[in-house]
DNA sequence: GTGCTTGCAAATTCTTTGCAACTTT
DNA sequence: AAAGTTGCAAAGAATTTGCAAGCAC
């Protein structure tokens, strides 16, 4: 787990706190996994990954942490193979998300120079933008080596 | 239905006998929905927009027609409040879409310079792009309208 | 103690599969 | 006639809900 990780476990329980949410046990072992993944995860993989740590939580659990986090805004939902139930750790200002289309490896990549245009493209159409997507994906460096192997 | 899908609809037949699929009449209904369609649409809307024309129409055949035409890339899957099942028809060369959250009209827009940006970004991850996804979102002008009333 | 959380079991919802009858080419 | 397609029913997944017992504050 690097810096990142336990920076953003740190954050996300004040949140939670601030919000009126407690800080139980399988809540802390959920927040631990998704802030120490390198990659989006669906619920049933941090159900699996927690289960290691506490046998008895319930995949129920995920769903509902999963959703309040979402809804704090420190998790994002991640477009992956066709999934879109994927989560990762959220963006910190503007930014947006690089994924390995192999392995699901992901980075965070500091917003564009053309969100500017996005307004003046809205306008051309008659929409008010309210807000943008745009997720980048390939291969990360790993599994470039793989695939000349 | 305006010239563009009436467009698409022959296009698409095209496409599908080229590829050794067969033109049924289930499967022009449904080619005729989603081409006419200003918005995504989920499976479940087009099983019931078709069977208001043919009704005893499957959901099955919904989703498999889907799935083919998805595969032609002759519609695109497209994120809409939460889902990621929805579909609209396809872009035509190198195009992304804007969507009304509101209402779900949609329309496409044609691709940015700043995409040049996208493998500068990728190879200062390590990463080699492949692909992006980019999808704005706001409010359509009947939609705003209906705001300030 | 109060009120939020948990895990279980059951209910829903969504999507896929097996198959015999039926169309398209 | 051959090969792809259809709709039904059933199977399988994925996600949500109701609820009594259990914790955090």
């Amino acid at each position: 787990m690097d810096k990142q990780s336990i920076w953003s476990i740190d954050k996300w329980e004040n949140e939670l706190s601030r919000s009126g949410c407690r800080i139980t046990r399988p809540r802390r072992v959920i927040l631990n996994i998704i802030a120490a993944s390198s990659r989006p995860l669906t619920p049933m993989e941090i159900f699996d990954q927690a289960r290691a740590v506490t046998p008895n939580i319930g995949l129920v659990t995920v769903y509902r942490t999963v959703e309040k986090l979402e809804g704090l805004k420190l998790i994002d939902r991640v477009h992956h193979l066709g999934q879109c139930q994927t989560v990762f750790r959220g963006t910190r200002g503007h930014q947006h998300l690089l994924v390995c289309t192999e392995c699901g490896r992901s980075a965070y990549f500091d917003g564009l120079e053309a969100e500017k245009q996005f307004t003046t493209i809205g306008n051309s159409h008659g929409y008010k933008i309210t807000g943008h997507w745009l997720q980048l994906s390939g291969l990360c460096q790993e599994c470039q080596k793989k695939e000349t192997t």
